[in-house]
DNA sequence: GATGAATGAGCCTTCATTCAT
DNA sequence: TATGAATGAAGGCTCATTCAT
């Protein structure tokens, strides 16, 4: 059975990290990166297909990652009772955005290639597709606890996204500034308070 | 001797705006821009030295203009007493934004490529640019109004960069999502409500 | 010991029956070819030695098949009495003729790799080959039945070549455009003769 | 104003063609060529846009001309009154084949390219071409001298198109077999009379 | 013998920039 | 200064074949 030499497989990747991390997907050889990898450019497409694939091998798996846990968060939240989502929202947020946070600290090289070197791939809108699913849940929310917009319809939902694209810039820019874990806790805390006084000057609650 | 020939200045600046703009500035192509403006590759580096070179003349003015603008607005505000500061902050900010868009709306294009189509240019972090001389002025809007923080300032600096940031990407979704003029100014207004209750939840007045 | 595995042979000779007519023998990929068959690029060196081997285990026994045929049919024809051979030349040829056709359209495929797909194999010149032999024969036939050259001798080997490569291109034409059987064999039957009378233009018979 | 270097286009021209009848077109490597020029395979580019065009730039005007003096020969013939068109076509052709030879044997590599090294190409149907016009000017001719098939017309058409097929492989098989321009004089000549005596046995003179 | 990775060379094409005219 | 070729390097990708397992 042919094995793959040992270790090229992590050697390319950890090599395609770097370059992708320096220069982006475009701008990234693959050149480079066997050579770095003491391998030929064929090992890569051996192993990886082309150069996209390369690339997906690095991210994906965290892509994947990330989706689920934001999805299981999300999903565990909206299981509660109506009475309970309102009461809990804000402490139920804090904590599970610290799993959130503890799973981006433990791949931010991924998350840095998602965010700065994406581009080319088709993780180029990586923050729009949280974003997408995150809006998505947020209506389901103003239902179940009677929010509705304080304005007249016409933009809500582009706006939503709008400032919802914000918030996540917002806890990614942590990644980008090499932020500390424990920095990084602390800011989202205060961005997420933040986002929330700003949520309520639009989105009020229908309570009687 | 040998004059330039005329026109064909503008030319290659049209010519490299476009493809820029289609292909971002990495992957556009000297020769095409040339061909396009129907002279020679040598006559962008006669007229703007480099490639870059170019960029910055499709770019550059507009960049001092805005800060010009941006600067101005700015400087003209902190010459008010700190009373009509403090009391018209709200209806001059939303007057003066109305400025601020009608110049970016006069030069959509060339916002466009700083927003999307600088990478690999001194302008890449034009945002960025931008929210520093806007945290530069807010600190000294908080102490001529006397705000201070709510938080202790560990972090302050850098969390007023970052939901600064996060104000200004908001503001410039609206070029990147080709909205008109109209809806853009209403959805700046609600940005600024929305980021001024963020605001107001981190820094208080230090009245009495 | 290690026994070729049972049928990985014929699905080889299929899958590369299909890519050498769709791409021609050079670029036609081994690899694809062992992909589409389920093994390994190397199961093909083991058994055919190398891609022309493979090409050849496709297209060997087909034209062994069709030389073999074709002498077959001179040998039979020659074997007649001279007056025979001059009275019954054309109702033979036509006969066997169809045997011909039906060999050819029992192995088409294999006809279309020769004629179309053959180049830079030994195959290359298969039609020019069946000529060979074809005018050999014709010679000998020249011979007996009393046939001499209308014209002086100097071209007369090559013109017979010549014209008997036109003939069998003919004939081959009728796989390169996908005729229906029964329609080959009304045209081969009008080529034969036009043949027949371009030939009796040169070629006379020196009865008394 | 920017020259070439002097005599470089002839040299890759001259090195390409070289190239192109060793390998055909598809294995003949550009590198080859330009470094056998002594410049660069940008200097193809430049000169030739690309590889296909390096080719088209030896081969088209050949095409051209000989599709001019085709067209040329053909009208000139079908000007003259029907009567005299019957009279002389045997003549007539006789002496345009020597032009056209001649045009040949001026330009023999380039046929040969045409001929075997054009696959991959856009001439790679150069014969089919000439074939499709020599029938189109048949049937014309056929018409003005009254001819009319001997056969049912089912199959008229294809069959005209497989034996002028056979016709022109016929005359390039003098190229392909590097015969002197004096046998190829008289071999096409005996070509000719073949080929009429075989278009004769089906196509017949509806005189009175 | 089967596997499939390694090899090592090669492909066409494109680029930003320089330079001779 | 305009021109546009020359430069010189690099790009991603693919190949037939060999080789270690």
């Amino acid at each position: 059975m042919a094995k793959q030499i040992e270790g090229v497989y992590e050697q390319l990747l950890e090599c395609a990290k770097h370059e992708f991390l320096v220069k982006g997907f475009k701008d990234a050889s693959l050149r480079t990166i066997a050579a770095n990898a003491g391998t030929s450019t064929n090992s890569i497409y051996v192993r990886f297909q082309d150069k996209e694939g390369l690339f997906e091998a690095i991210v994906e798996p965290v892509v994947s990652g990330v989706l689920q846990l934001f999805c299981e968060i999300q999903e565990t939240f909206h299981e509660f009772e109506p009475e309970i989502q309102k009461a809990r929202v804000n402490e139920y947020s804090f904590k599970e955005m610290d799993r959130f946070l503890d799973y981006i600290y433990g791949n931010l090289d991924e998350f840095r290639l998602l965010l700065d070197a994406s581009h080319g791939t088709r993780f180029q809108n990586f923050v729009d597709e949280l974003t997408r699913v995150e809006v998505e849940y947020t209506y389901k929310y103003m239902e179940v606890a009677g929010y509705m917009s304080a304005e007249d319809g016409e933009v809500t939902g582009e706006f939503l996204h709008m400032v919802t694209t914000a918030y996540f810039e917002g806890v990614f820019e942590v990644v980008r500034h090499g932020m500390d874990r424990g920095s990084a806790g602390r800011y989202v805390r205060m961005l997420e308070r933040y986002h929330a006084a700003g949520f309520d000057t639009f989105f009020i609650r229908d309570n009687k």
